[in-house]
DNA sequence: AATACTACATTTCC
DNA sequence: AGGAAATGTAGTAT
């Protein structure tokens, strides 16, 4: 109908010239779209073309051509390595986002896209207790065993047949294109492959992420993982995990002071060997609003299962509010 | 894929 | 230089 025939026109006439200065589709147009029209359209360019998915609450806008361009030209600095302890594989850009684009990147993805506080119950022996994600989440993306059709549909990687819709117990949702572009760029640039992306807020230096390695069952032994930060700087802690004999490891803590615009791609036994964290902190820019993207490559079902899990989950969807200068519950009727 | 709170020690800030 | 604030660490509760 009237959708379909819209987003085809989208389509045929993406590649052609276009203003710069149309307006972004309003909030009830999105929703709208993002409700009845699928996805995966080839990465157009025009200013007004948005990403549709049936899972998502709304549509997103692509990245304006003005970032677009600009992007371009990242990695903006050469990596530097860092292997000088044992297990330790990361490679630092500082920055990977040229610096002209930064804050419209960070600001763009704050206002386009939707994300989740995720609460959800663990036991350890016999009690069961209630976490607070305490930062705001949201991922895209589907393993290495799935992939999805021009449709949007999720078909078997390998037979390209629809896979049942029991397989998952969640709902995968592609890439957006805006998050799409810079995944691909992080590619070329790495020689890593990845399916998904995860994104973070962390609405002040209240949010936080303990100690944590991630998860080798989902992601292969020696797992590339790329992580960007952007808005406000934050100290990034690793530590070696702690090692069977009883004498201390011969490796030290690293605090790595990610400022906006930086990328740190963790390699090689970096993940199985070592743990890392975003400890909360007070006052000062690291008070205020950070995104963290990762790009990783989940090469099993459950680790799509996993990620959805933990960064949708079943609770409400949060957007930003620019006018109360923070994120807050998005009512559809709103 | 834990996080919050407390107490106390140590470091950094200004 | 020195008091305040922030941070680090260990233990505990949920």
């Amino acid at each position: 109908m009237s959708k379909r025939a819209r987003t085809l026109d989208s389509f045929f006439s993406a590649p052609v010239t276009k203003k710069s200065r149309l307006p972004t589709p309003s909030i009830a147009q999105r929703e709208t779209d993002a409700a009845t029209v699928n996805s995966q359209l080839p990465q157009g360019t025009a200013d007004t073309d948005v990403s549709k998915h049936p899972t998502y609450p709304l549509a997103i806008p692509y990245l304006p051509s003005g970032i677009r361009d600009i992007l371009n030209f990242a990695p903006a600095a050469e990596p530097r390595a860092l292997n000088d302890q044992p297990d330790l594989d990361l490679l630092y850009y500082q920055p990977y986002i040229p610096k002209e684009i930064q804050r419209d990147l960070y600001d763009f993805l704050r206002r386009e896209l939707f994300f989740y506080r995720v609460k959800y119950n663990i036991k350890r022996g016999p009690v069961e207790t209630q976490i607070n994600t305490p930062r705001f989440t949201t991922v895209f993306g589907l393993d290495h065993l799935s992939r999805f059709d021009p449709e949007g549909l999720v078909v078997d990687a390998s037979t390209g047949r629809p896979v049942p819709k029991d397989v998952y117990k969640c709902s995968p949702r592609p890439i957006p294109q805006c998050l799409d572009l810079l995944r691909t760029l992080t590619e070329n640039a790495t020689g890593c492959k990845f399916n998904f992306a995860l994104v973070n807020y962390y609405a002040s230096g209240s949010d936080s992420i303990s100690y944590h390695s991630d998860d080798e069952r989902f992601l292969g032994p020696e797992p590339a993982i790329a992580s960007f930060t952007l808005g406000a700087k934050r100290d990034f802690l690793m530590k070696h995990k702690p090692t069977p004999e009883a004498h201390p490891s011969e490796t030290k803590p690293l605090k790595l002071s990610l400022a906006s615009g930086d990328m740190v791609l963790m390699k090689g036994l970096t993940q199985s060997r070592w743990l890392h964290s975003i400890p909360k902190r007070k006052g000062g820019e690291a008070d205020k609003g950070r995104i963290n993207i990762t790009f990783r490559r989940a090469m099993v079902r459950g680790g799509t299962e996993n990620y959805y899990r933990y960064n949708v989950g079943d609770g409400e969807v949060y957007r930003w509010d620019e006018d109360r200068r923070e994120m807050r519950p998005w009512k559809d009727d709103q």
